[in-house]
DNA sequence: TAACTACTTAACCACATGGTTATACTTGCG
DNA sequence: CGCAAGTATAACCATGTGGTTAAGTAGTTA
């Protein structure tokens, strides 16, 4: 069975969310639990806006939930794939760099 | 454990293999078993030269291996994650659109 | 309502990259 | 050799997008 251009297309999108450090990074403080806004922005060294832009993106890609809290926004990873995917990708980077171990 | 910069760099560009539909469309037909370039382009709807082009960045991510046969290439799968990968992002759109079940 | 906080959106720029056309390379064959 | 077939590369263009700054929005508090 074949994927026509549009399925191939929705596939790629869902795997370009993934292909950019900044969201990698993201996801990765959400692996340890929800977050807001702000608490994510204290650990990437990017600004506010970039950091609500890229979770949005996240968002729209399913990755990832919005609470409103007061005035902050909570974000959570809802997508149980995330942390397998990116399991699987350590893990092929593991077998070719015999550097450091990681490990999202 | 969080991965640093350049850690999340290595993990973003192994998805952006993933991240293109003509790129994706090439591993669709490479599970299939070895193919030449030629085999390739006649599937697409593109130039030989953008195969080169896409299969080259796949190489280049070690997701498939080149080997010379008289005056053709043949390419090949060689990361058995690249059909989990696949696999984890069909089933993932699967259950958000409940369009026609898609399959890698 | 005024002011503050937390976040989002808009406008913009710089850069990366998918695709094309044209050219070069390599192998096999006469 | 010379030529043809199969791939790869170069140069180029158009588009997409990550990042920034600045402006806008929503909730809270006094």
């Amino acid at each position: 069975m074949k994927l026509d251009a549009m399925e191939l297309e929705r596939v790629a999108g869902f795997f370009r969310a993934f292909s950019e450090p900044t969201r990698l990074a993201l996801l990765q403080e959400l692996k340890d639990g929800p977050r807001s806004v702000g608490e994510l922005v204290e650990t990437l060294p990017t600004t506010q806006a970039n950091v609500s832009k890229q979770l949005k993106i996240l968002h729209g890609s399913g990755l990832v939930s919005r609470k409103k809290d007061g005035t902050s926004v909570i974000y959570q990873i809802c997508e149980p794939a995330v942390m397998d995917l990116c399991r699987i990708a350590c893990d092929k980077l593991n077998r070719e760099f015999a550097t450091r171990r990681i490990r999202f």
